[in-house]
RNA sequence: GCUCUCGUAGCUCAAUCGGUAGAGCGCUCGCCUGAUAAGCGAGAGGCUGGAGGAUCAUAUCCUUCCGGGGGCACCA
């Protein structure tokens, strides 16, 4: 007779280890990847099958390292074209990257003793060059660790020279149809920047201003337009104005035709006042004469007064007073000081009633000789000194200072003017219509983003695309040395892109126009001798044209339009515009079907993310404590419509959240170790009813999972997962089924009934999380036994395997309604079993019994439908049902009683001997003559084993 | 200033046409020691941002306020 301390079960076996160490893992698997070239062989395989195109909005070179908003940017986009490619869509990704414009510029220069003036164009250029490419580098190095894949050997960049070519063909195109030109205008102008801006390149912020009160005096020439009771009197118009500063290059003062104007009377006061009657008494009180006695001598209505001239408060000129719709009553005086070149709305009013443009400021905001006494002076420190002009002279009434939002440069952040100056404008207007219609052809995710885009485009003005830099692309016209006119025909621009396509943009500055223009003469006198444009292009029309200069350049990503643009929502001012309206256009079209935005990052608590409060969340940093593929499940896992937060605490959930999915995985292959399903797969038929219903939640699980991708709601996906695994797989299927799949004879057909059921889990979770998880559902996959990776199609990554697909052979609807109330019911049977622990009569569950009564006799019956496998469903020794009352049964007092719900449970000791080698109590230990401690079942293993 | 949107347990997310607020994770306590730096069980956590209102009934509809985010306007 045998008798041994430890008899042998079938353990899980497998050197998938239980910790990720992915500092180590992660960058493993990226290298078998590289050099194996999964990413190519990926698509290979879905060459002929339709395209799912995500074109990538490129990041700005201004950094090396990548922030974690950019990491989660390019991680969904890795989500999305994993999944597609997975799906068995044809599913590229080209990376790119946004190399000029100022950022860049600036950063470059500010190790630059003596600044622009410093370096010539083409030097400037090359360190800009330079500079960008060498954050390339970082950037890509950021993003391949992140496990992202693409064209990493062949980016596109916007300073390629055959992008710049591209770029300067689609202005030509715009050109061609008439909806570029030159014009002056009052701009947006950077100072510190030294450029104009265009609208996107414009926030606002909060700027403490002057506001001034001022005397214009009405000139002697016109006092017999006056009303007549005050045409003996010296009269003045009171002008409001924020920015004293605009005053040198002040033309005219607005009224509001149909307004009210009264003429004042005010004690201590030598000059007749003229003020809107709807704006008095908060002139009065904001001038300090709110106590004054103060008698009205005559009214008019605006239109009344127009045409009349005023004195320039200290130039030697004449202001005119003119009529506008602009001007309101909310503040001010109804008197607007009007300076065609500080402002849009005067420079157009200026341009009706033909006062002209002044602009004495250059281009670092110093005033020029224009300005008189105030030649020399920036403009921001000449406020205080045009006060105090102001003051000398006796035409100022009030000055002080108020906080209010006013236009900053969204680059460096300091405050902007306005400045006449010739610009080169992209006149949206000439194909508004167009691009509304091809706004509502698009789909929108979230679908609010169709209406911040319609109605930006809708009301935003020309485009000004001119920048007065050299780090970009030239706007490529010429002018005639005889005519000046500007030379952009087709031939002469396709003469620029060929020498740009072999050279690149340098050649502009390097080489003289007659090189690229030959034999190409002026269209208007005939001329050849000519200068070129200085001015470059804004940055968004770099990346505004990549679907031409990239979508379809590019014969693997098969052309415009593709399936998805996913960006930033502050994208919808920028790229997603500017990429509409190049491409409207030049083709009539939105180059994206679909466009999706996320949110940004903020703090645990809502913050933003700032480098003074601390809070900032860097991804290496992320990646060195948790591996890529936690972050990579962050990404997945929350709601990124709006703010998406990231904080330690979270982090730590994550990191549980992927160890449970790596266990899951790893009971998975352990308890698959001896199986093949090719030898040992066990018939549907012969599955338990509770094999089944795995199955069966199996597929549902694929079926949810599978729109929920479709519809990029990751954190869907991320919630179910994480539930199966954790609650349907591992508390539940998994705990049952141990005790069959160790305790049985290997080759038991109970025991490969549930491999099989585990084969097809494992195969299902595996391809699941690859496309959130792909170090893990490669590390799972490579894992697996020959014969398991064989069944699976003998793929030598995950990722070149078929998205899982919904299984008819699975449905079971019958199972998942029986088992989901059996679950119920083990709910209640856990907490009998609790509190009989709580009292000390169980430790393990197996040293129970449990009876139930059920209430409803229909219930009754439909569990004791198993009831043979009722005891290894609650893990108990034994379990029955009774069908009069508790029903004691010939058992002793019950530990514990629970009833809820129609059911009462009773949990008694179990009866007989503890089996050594399962453990369970029965009667019939020691029955077999061969082993004294165990009972029949395992006796009958053993002797066969 | 106008406008849109969001605000559900510590965290991430659920709650079909309004019908007694759910899950997972975390936490607490306990069990197991044949998934073991694992596994299992139970429990405690929410006046659904606040206040009004319509309704038999509201997290869900209306008003208003507070807070987060966005858009527009603020141009003198």
């Amino acid at each position: 007779m045998k008798e041994k301390s430890t008899y042998s079960v079938n353990l899980p076996q497998t050197a998938f280890p239980m910790k990720a160490n992915s500092a180590v893992r992660e960058l493993e698997i990226q290298k078998v990847w590289d050099d194996t070239g999964v990413y190519e062989a990926s698509l290979k395989r879905r060459e002929a099958a339709p395209k799912y195109v995500l074109h990538d909005g490129p990041p700005y070179l201004s950094s090396s390292k990548i922030h974690i908003g950019t990491a989660l940017n390019k991680v969904l986009k890795d989500i999305v074209t994993k999944y597609k490619g997975l799906k068995g869509f044809y599913s590229p990704y080209v990376p790119g990257y946004d190399s000029h414009g100022l950022p860049i510029e600036n950063a470059v220069l500010k190790d630059v003793k003596g600044g622009r003036a410093a370096l010539t164009p083409v030097e400037l250029r090359q360190r800009c060059r330079a500079f960008a490419l060498s954050n390339l580098k970082g950037q890509e190095a950021n993003f391949r660790r992140l496990g992202v894949w693409g064209h990493w050997q062949s980016p596109y960049i916007t300073l390629d020279q055959h992008f710049e070519a591209k770029q300067v063909r689609v202005f030509g195109k715009m050109a061609g149809k008439g909806y570029l030109y030159k014009g002056l205008k009052s701009v947006s102008w950077c100072p510190n920047c030294e450029t104009a801006l265009a609208e996107a390149e414009v926030e606002y912020a909060d700027h403490t201003s002057n506001s001034i009160y001022v005397k214009f005096a009405v000139d002697a020439a016109s006092k017999s337009k006056l009303p007549a009771s005050v045409q003996d009197k010296d009269v003045a118009f009171v002008i409001w104005t924020t920015t004293p500063w605009t005053l040198p290059a002040n033309l005219g003062v607005a009224l509001h035709p149909d307004f009210v104007y009264e003429f004042l009377q005010v004690e201590d006061e030598p000059h007749v006042l003229v003020v809107a009657e709807s704006l008095k008494n908060a002139f009065l009180n904001a001038a300090g004469k709110a106590e004054k006695a103060v008698k009205v001598l005559a009214t008019a209505l605006g239109k009344e007064l127009e045409l009349l001239e005023c004195r320039h408060p200290f130039m030697d000129r004449l202001s005119r007073v003119i009529n506008g719709d602009h001007v309101t009553a909310e503040a001010g005086t109804g008197c607007v000081h009007t300076a065609p070149g500080h402002g849009p709305e005067d420079f157009e009013i200026g341009k009706v009633y033909q006062l002209g443009v002044l602009s004495p400021v250059d281009s670092r905001g110093i005033f020029t000789e224009e300005a008189g006494i105030f030649a020399g002076q920036r403009f921001d420190k000449a406020n205080p000194l045009v006060v105090e002009h102001l003051k000398e002279k006796g035409v100022l009434l009030q000055h002080s200072t108020f906080s209010h939002s006013y236009p900053h440069c969204w680059r460096c952040k300091k405050p902007l003017i306005f400045r006449a100056t010739e610009q080169w404008f992209a006149s949206v207007e000439g194909f508004r219509k167009r691009a509304l219609e091809c706004i509502d052809a698009v789909e929108w995710l979230p679908a609010s983003g169709r209406n911040r885009i319609f109605n930006m485009v809708e009301n935003r003005s020309d485009w000004c695309i001119s920048r007065q830099r050299a780090w970009g692309v030239p706007i490529p016209v010429f002018y005639c040395k005889g005519c000046h006119k500007p030379l952009m025909s087709e031939e002469s621009i396709e003469a620029v892109a060929k020498v740009f396509d072999a050279e690149g943009s340098d050649s502009w500055w390097e080489r003289e126009p007659g090189y690229f223009l030959k034999d190409i003469g002026c269209g208007h006198c005939g001329g050849k001798e000519f200068d070129r444009e200085t001015d470059i292009m804004d940055v968004w029309f770099d990346s505004g044209v990549t679907h031409a200069a990239v979508l379809d350049e590019r014969p693997e990503l098969r052309g415009t339009p593709c399936e998805l643009y996913l960006e930033g929502s502050d994208q919808h001012r920028g790229w997603f515009q500017s990429s509409l309206l190049t491409s409207v256009a030049v083709s009539d079209r939105a180059p994206y079907k679909t466009v999706l935005t996320h949110g940004f990052v903020v703090d645990e608590s809502g913050r933003k993310m700032s480098k003074s409060v601390g809070n900032v969340v860097e991804p290496d940093e992320v990646i060195k404590q948790y591996g890529a593929d936690v972050l990579r499940l962050w990404v997945a896992s929350v709601n990124y419509t709006d703010d998406i937060p990231i904080g330690k605490n979270m982090l730590a959930q994550l990191a549980d959240v992927y160890r449970r999915l790596r266990n899951t995985a790893r009971f998975l292959l352990g308890n698959l170790h001896d199986f093949d399903p090719a030898r040992d797969m066990v018939k549907k038929e012969s599955l338990s009813s509770l094999d089944r219903f795995v199955l069966h939640r199996l597929n549902e699980v694929v079926a949810e999972v599978t729109r929920d991708f479709d519809r990029f709601e990751f954190f869907k996906y991320y919630q179910l997962l994480q539930n199966f695994c954790g609650v349907d797989l591992s508390a539940f299927y998994f705990d049952i089924v141990k005790d069959r799949l160790y305790t049985c004879h290997p080759k038991d057909e109970s025991r490969r009934a549930v491999q099989t059921v585990l084969t097809h889990t494992l195969h299902t979770l595996v391809r699941l999380l690859a496309p959130v998880t792909p170090h893990l559902a490669e590390d799972i996959w490579q894992h697996m036994s020959e014969p398991l990776r064989a069944y699976f199609g003998g793929q030598t990554s995950v990722l070149l395997t078929d998205y899982p697909q919904v299984n008819p052979d699975f449905e079971d609807k019958e199972a998942g309604a029986y088992w989901s109330e059996l679950i119920d019911v083990r709910l209640t049977v856990n907490k009998a079993l609790e509190q009989a622990r709580a009292a000390r009569s169980i430790g393990s569950s197996l040293e129970a019994t449990v009876v139930m009564s059920f209430g409803d006799k229909e219930k009754a019956d439909k569990v004791r439908k198993i009831e043979g496998d009722l005891a290894s469903v609650f893990i108990t020794s034994g379990a029955h049902i009774s069908s009069n009352g508790t029903g004691k049964e010939g058992l002793s007092e019950p530990l514990s009683t629970v009833s809820e719900e129609g059911l009462t449970v009773a949990a008694y000791r179990a009866q007989g001997e503890k089996c050594a080698r399962c453990w369970k109590y029965t009667g019939d230990v020691g029955k077999d003559s061969q082993y004294a401690d165990l009972c029949g079942f395992c006796a009958d293993v053993v002797s066969r084993l």
